[in-house]
DNA sequence: TCTCACATTGTAATCATTACAATCAGAGGG
DNA sequence: CCCTCTGATTGTAATGATTACAATGTGAGA
């Protein structure tokens, strides 16, 4: 019936309202938010929901590969459930965290020298393109 | 007369014995160090120093370009004196964060899209070679 | 239905980082 | 020279993200 049970239970993690609630949010808004932007927006519908359900239900999708921390903006981590290898542009201006689709020769996670690769993360900091725009400058 | 008073006053920072101690240890330690390591190595020899001053030499430091921050371990940033571009691999098994030289395409900071880009960082996470060796992983 | 073991949740503590008040040092006036 | 004032530097205390662990809930087996 619903898509999220389904991915929850497909994963072997057990399905609660809560769980439910963090993986749609997840699922429908692909702007790599913090653990408290996802919970500030969920408490106004489950007042009772505390921040470490979100950081417990957050490791548990990590723990199955539906989540991926991104560690670009300093102070806090920001999640993305877009699990296919790409980068990301965080904008100095407009603070947004964008997908950045660029031909990466190491996201294949081979590497010469002889280290054993698992992750590849491309952070870029800069200037969007809107807010360059917008902005002059 | 001494490297890191020249570097100091070149830079236009005041100079000062706390300042001259952590920069000396950075440049010195390309261990790419925490916050907390410089503080607990430096406090031995200056038991007044407060973490804060690390803090604020670091930003100094940055503000003049003399350091770059690191955001590939969770929990805490990591700060590196060596400032030619260059990628970051964190291993797993002994917590290392080795300097990767790898030839990145996007590293003169041109990227498609019409962003602009100020900083490029490349993060690994695997096992190093050594580890490998060792653990036989 | 009752008990027990384990999973889930949320309260309270931890620890990196930051805000701001205390301290210091140097410039200019007496 | 010494005193005063101002801005720079430092460190104490607060903040806020994250984690440890105790309270609660759930579901299997007796
Ligand atoms: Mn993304
Ligand atoms: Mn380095
Ligand atoms: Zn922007
Ligand atoms: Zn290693």
């Amino acid at each position: 019936m619903d898509k999220y049970v389904d991915i929850l239970k497909k994963h072997g993690i057990k399905v609660t309202p809560q769980r439910l609630e963090i993986l749609r949010f997840l699922d429908t808004h692909h702007t790599h938010p913090s653990a408290d932007e996802i919970y500030m927006e969920l408490k106004k519908k489950h007042p009772s929901l505390s921040k470490t359900t979100i950081y417990n239900t957050i490791q548990s999708l990590k723990d199955c590969g539906l989540l991926v921390t991104l560690l670009i903006s300093p102070n806090e981590s920001r999640f993305d459930s877009l699990i296919n290898p790409h980068h990301h542009l965080l904008c100095s201006e407009c603070g947004k965290i964008l997908d950045i689709n660029v031909e990466c020769p190491y996201s294949r996670k081979v590497l010469a020298g002889g280290h054993r690769i698992d992750e590849v993360h491309g952070y870029f900091k800069g200037v969007c393109e809107k807010c360059l725009m917008k902005g002059g400058k």
